[in-house]
DNA sequence: CTGCCGTCTGACTACGTTGTCAACGTGAAA
DNA sequence: TTTCACGTTGACAACGTAGTCAGACGGCAG
């Protein structure tokens, strides 16, 4: 019995079906395949049906190396990104692959290491070399990076400002909306507010101190000493229990809502309630946020669809629109919203009387 | 004496250097470099260092396409994801991604739609598209798949069966795990354990529930119904406000900590007291687990370890490794761990005294 | 009829790389 | 001396696609 392999145990592996493959088997010439395949005009409805249905017949895939061989382009963009599993980052990353892909476009990401400034440049290199058309810094960290690119390869940034890259984003998203948060507490008759800053490496939480200070300094009070956590509850547990031994503290806003989180976890422990003995407020407003409990205030920022928006107008770029086609204006409604729980509230001396203040 | 920029002005975008154009600086013919920049035995150490000098002065790269064009591979793995910013499935994704570019290929990902069963395949069929040595399935859903796929390229799946795909994972890590909590919950003597699911399209779900059940069925108990929740606290909350209607439940396993965290904000607002009338367990160990009021009981995978070692193996064969290399073994040593805190105690009824020290 | 234009199609080539194979120089073995 | 093996190098073809250009065909105006 003769088996229906041929000797020699090798599988041989087949070559996938091209374009030659499909143009044989439709009687046409291997141009005219490519022009149905890319929806060149030119192309009478009966060549391209019957390319069509030899193209699903042998099950053809156009192969993307050899057209970006000859075309020079990748469709592809890099993500350098931050390896955590932060919410926000995460989020991010996410809402960058939808519209890349649905530009048509994929999307490969590398992730750096913290505390290791090479490697966004290492990052960028390797991107470089993978081939993409367009690299994006979603990387939050940028002390001393000193980045070698390549001229033809555009560079973007979201949310800072590189001086290689342009930024996908209009304006400072932490900043205000961090400030609003800290005016909430003000404006609850607060004299000062506490702050516990994310890594001074994450431009996102210097952003977000600086739109702290601005607060006070807009009604003329000296804040008090920051604290630096790095993001996790654990840090915002050791801020809250140090916070706890210096007096007079009766409101902090955190820099994200995983340190506010460990904070109130300390002051329960210490037997301090909040809101009714300090007020605590976090920003992100991650899902867990609203059943905290206390339930968190805390600013929900919504730079994604920003960003997103923006990304559109690259991806347009890339995937060969002319530069003069009518861009979409670049709406930024509702860039960030102070979203009032009940982790705040006026502080203790304060309760007996009216919070007669401005209102806003 | 002649300008060393030509006149015309235009930028002319530049063709970036290839091979050839290293190999007429360094003196020597195309395939001399080739054969350097592959690292090829049989070039002699005085050519290979005119060539390397040539290349770094020319700032050239290698062309990944032409590259893949002729050897038919392309360096890249496909991963499909749910594209959440889940805490699991996030980390998962940079642990896949970290110990693939240590591996020398770059990952591709293609995140699919909730809800939309379809999409997994669009993004199996986007993926090969793009050219993919090899996919991996991190899709955590799994009703109703039907996956056409190319017979050249392996397909790959991290903690499920799927009948086309290999399964990375060695066991099955979410019902013992979930068991182990269940357990917890019976040996503190509970009567039965409520179980607040995930979504039965998604395996895991599936399998923490048929761990919940196991643990039930060895002591020959029958447990209640289960609640399903779509692992977001909100759900957890809606579940816990159901759940306390009911009589008689002194005990919720819930299928993550998010939903844990949502119930017992439940419990909390509607003046149960947890875990001296509720015990709730939850399943991840997010960061935040060890800071909610109270610290909750919660399962900690360690799966991702397995899974990267596993990719390890997959990584090699797929960067030219002969078959018959000697494989590391898979070891696979504590999968899961119970973390207990104190969102769980023995249930009212066994308690000798009152709960009388309730700080809050 | 002729000339012309617009539509449609195919032959040929280039893209940058790797695989194949031949050729060269050198030193050792016959 | 010749022969052979080995290390080293290069010429050439091939991968699958898109760009360029020319040619075939039909319809319409002159």
């Amino acid at each position: 019995m003769a088996p229906s392999t041929p000797p020699g145990g090798t599988p041989a592996r087949r070559r996938p079906p091209g374009m030659t493959d499909v143009a044989r088997l439709a009687g046409v010439s291997q141009k005219t395949v490519s022009r149905v395949v890319n929806g060149e005009p030119y192309v009478s409805e009966r060549v391209r049906e019957k390319v069509l249905r030899a193209a699903r017949e042998l099950g053809y895939r156009p192969n993307t190396a050899a057209r970006a061989l000859i075309t020079g382009r990748f469709g592809r963009i890099g993500v350098v990104a931050l390896g955590t599993a932060l919410y926000g980052p995460a989020s991010l990353q996410v809402a960058i692959e939808r519209a890349t892909r649905a530009a048509g476009l994929s999307v490969i990401v590398a992730n750096t290491l913290e505390g290791q400034p090479d490697s966004v440049g290492d990052a960028v290199e390797w991107l470089l070399r993978q081939g993409v058309d367009a690299i994006i810094l979603s990387e939050p960290i940028d002390e001393g990076v000193e980045l070698r690119t390549d001229p033809d390869v555009p560079l973007y940034s979201v949310g800072r400002s590189v001086p290689q890259a342009e930024n996908l984003l209009q304006g400072d998203f932490n900043t205000d909306g961090f400030r609003e948060a800290v005016e909430h507490l003000l404006d609850l008759g607060h004299e000062r507010v506490w702050h516990v800053a994310g890594p001074a490496s994450w431009f996102a939480a210097r952003e977000r101190a600086a739109g702290w200070r601005a607060a006070h300094e807009a009604r003329g009070i000296e804040p008090p000493e920051p604290l630096e956590g790095d993001w996790t509850p654990a840090s915002g547990y050791e801020a809250g229990r140090r916070l706890l031994r210096e007096p007079g503290v009766t409101a902090v806003a955190c820099a994200n809502d995983d340190m506010a989180l460990g904070l109130i976890r300390a002051c329960t422990e210490a037997g301090v309630p909040v809101p009714e003995r300090v007020s605590v407020t976090g920003f992100d407003d991650i899902p867990a946020a609203a059943y905290l409990t206390p339930p968190l205030t805390t600013v929900r920022q919504q730079f994604e669809t920003d960003a997103v928006l923006s990304l559109g107008l690259l991806l347009r770029r890339l995937s060969g629109a002319p530069d003069g086609a009518p861009e979409p204006s670049r709406p930024s409604p509702d860039p960030h919203r102070l979203v009032v729980r009940r982790s705040t509230a006026p502080p203790p001396h304060r309760l007996d009387e009216e919070p007669g203040k401005d209102d806003r």
